[in-house]
RNA sequence: GCCUUGAUAGCUCAGUCGGCAGAGCAUGCGGCUGUUAACCGCAGUGUCACAGGUUCGAGCCCUGUUCAAGGCGCCA
């Protein structure tokens, strides 16, 4: 509601409420049947996914001429009486007395009432989300993200900001981007004729941050429970519908926790989070389940139903080393595992999420404690079907000596990370966390495939348009 | 970064053997007393991605570039 005016939400949670009642509404038109002496308006106001019918009479409109000539996309301002139709296939409808155009829209206007191709939309993304399936997938990351931050706080975790610029420059997580002030035709040099970013803004190199978790460990040894939402930044060249530049992180970590204690807490959050959008967005979802992917609600209702699958790494790879299908990548103990080994666990094996537990310390971070056999760290990956990948945690070294002796193995220097380490002298403990893939949990939760269609203005390798 | 495929009207696409640039939808105009991604009639719409080459002649063949899609690697 703004000033004296309806929410067309409103009118679809309480109609009986408004029934022959005068009201005021805003709203852009999606589209627009003239006929004779009246025409049928399809109104969106962007506070509902549903649009409303509007009946404009020439009797009694004074502008009828002009509104009936009205183009698709254009603003007005309507005032009518909310009717109650429940013999037609729209529950109800508003039969105009006052239409005042706010914004005409022009025939040149890209969006038309047919299907238009994800990435011919991705082409005008400053005007997708008018459109049914983005105005969808919009309002499901917002109302995700609510629910990420009500499923924490309920628990007790303390929020915390992570900073964005960041001068640790090898956390273990790709690629990174550099933020400087020097400038690039005319660097300062140091002696050897070397860019001296002493001279740069920080004194020092800096990047954008690839993860907020190092300093989240920090947090947790103060609050037990905290967690960070905010965006990450990697300058790897990954060309898939699954990575971007630019993507959002949910971060938490927990103090005298331990790696079944983050299992337990990663498969509640998602089970809430689900729930919460199928509460929240249920016209949303019933879009995503006709137009996207046919079985999403059967597949979604039955996660929140049902425990995930926990197996270790070396069990993962007995499962594949048995597989009747013929893999690209072999599978030994001590292989990584790819795309394709991670979908038949998933997708053949389990048929659900499943986390696997234990790897290899070889392919894993230096900051995950290593297992009793010492060949193994406490890790994790959560892996659902369709996406893969949706969340990777760890257990964290929380010994000084384990911790040294695999940053050295790793051949990370010790530069840059000191104040990590002494977080290890300073009353450490046992404690555990993981990144959830914001953007990756949207894809799963809409059915949609591309990760730059799920992010409001997408920032991928060699395209940062708008 | 690698492999594959593609780029023709506003959108989705067809275009045969190298020989006049096409359809549906959308748009414009007209019609229609309840439509609902309406219906009926008429009309307009092109730098065939860009640059070069072969040819009497190129949307089509060749080379390069750009962009996109699918897959892979890396990862969340």
């Amino acid at each position: 509601m703004t000033g004296d005016y309806t929410d067309i939400r409103a009118l679809f949670s309480e109609p009986e409420a408004y029934a022959d009642k005068e009201i005021k509404l805003n709203g852009w038109i999606r589209q627009i049947r003239d006929q004779k002496k009246f025409c049928f308006i399809q109104l969106n106001d962007g506070s509902y996914f549903t649009s409303l019918q509007i009946v404009a009479e020439r009797e009694f409109l004074d502008n009828y001429e002009e509104i009936s000539a009205l183009g698709v996309g254009s603003a007005i301002r309507v005032k009518g009486i909310f009717v109650l139709t429940p013999e037609n296939r729209q529950p109800f409808e508003l039969k105009a007395r006052e239409i005042r155009v706010e914004g005409e829209c022009p025939p040149d206007y890209p969006l038309q009432p047919k299907r238009h191709s994800p990435e011919f939309l991705r082409s005008i993304a400053y005007l997708r989300p008018r459109t049914n399936l983005f105005s969808a997938v919009f309002r499901v990351r917002s109302e995700a993200s609510f629910a990420i931050h009500k499923f924490f706080h309920d628990r007790d975790f303390v929020y915390v900001h992570t900073p964005i610029i960041t001068s640790s420059d090898a956390e273990g997580a790709g690629e990174m981007f550099h933020v400087t002030t020097v400038d690039p035709d005319a660097p300062p040099k140091d002696a050897s004729g070397k860019t001296d970013y002493k001279k740069d803004f920080f004194g020092k190199k800096t990047y954008l941050s690839v993860s907020g978790q190092l300093n989240a460990e920090a947090f947790a040894q103060a609050f037990g429970k905290v967690y960070t939402f905010g965006p990450t930044f990697r300058a790897e060249h990954s060309n898939t519908a699954r990575h971007a530049a630019e993507f959002w992180m949910i971060e938490p970590e927990i103090a005298f926790a331990d790696l079944g204690d983050i299992m337990d807490l990663s498969e509640a959050m998602l089970k809430y989070v689900i729930s919460y959008v199928l509460e929240h967005c249920s016209a949303e979802m019933e879009f995503f389940n006709r137009f996207v992917d046919k079985g999403l609600l059967a597949r979604l209702e039955n996660i929140v139903a049902s425990d995930f699958k926990r197996m270790s790494y070396t069990e993962a790879v007995a499962h594949l080393e048995k597989a009747d299908v013929k893999f690209k990548y072999p599978v030994y103990w001590g292989a990584e595992l790819q795309t394709e080994h991670e979908r038949y666990l998933t997708e053949k094996v389990v048929g659900g999420p499943l986390f696997v537990t234990d790897y290899p310390k070889d392919f894993k971070s230096f900051y995950m404690r290593l297992n009793e056999d010492g060949k193994t760290v406490a890790a994790v990956d959560c892996l659902v079907p369709g996406v893969g990948e949706i969340i990777g945690g760890s257990q964290r070294e929380e010994r000084p000596d384990y911790l040294m002796r695999m940053m050295e193995e790793k051949g990370i220097k010790k530069e840059g990370y000191e104040w990590y380490l002494a977080l290890r002298q300073y009353g450490s403990t046992k404690h555990a966390g993981y990144g959830l893939g914001f953007e990756r949990l949207i894809m799963y939760m809409t059915g949609v495939k591309n990760i730059r269609d799920v992010l409001p203005f997408p920032r991928t390798t060699g395209s940062a348009a708008f």
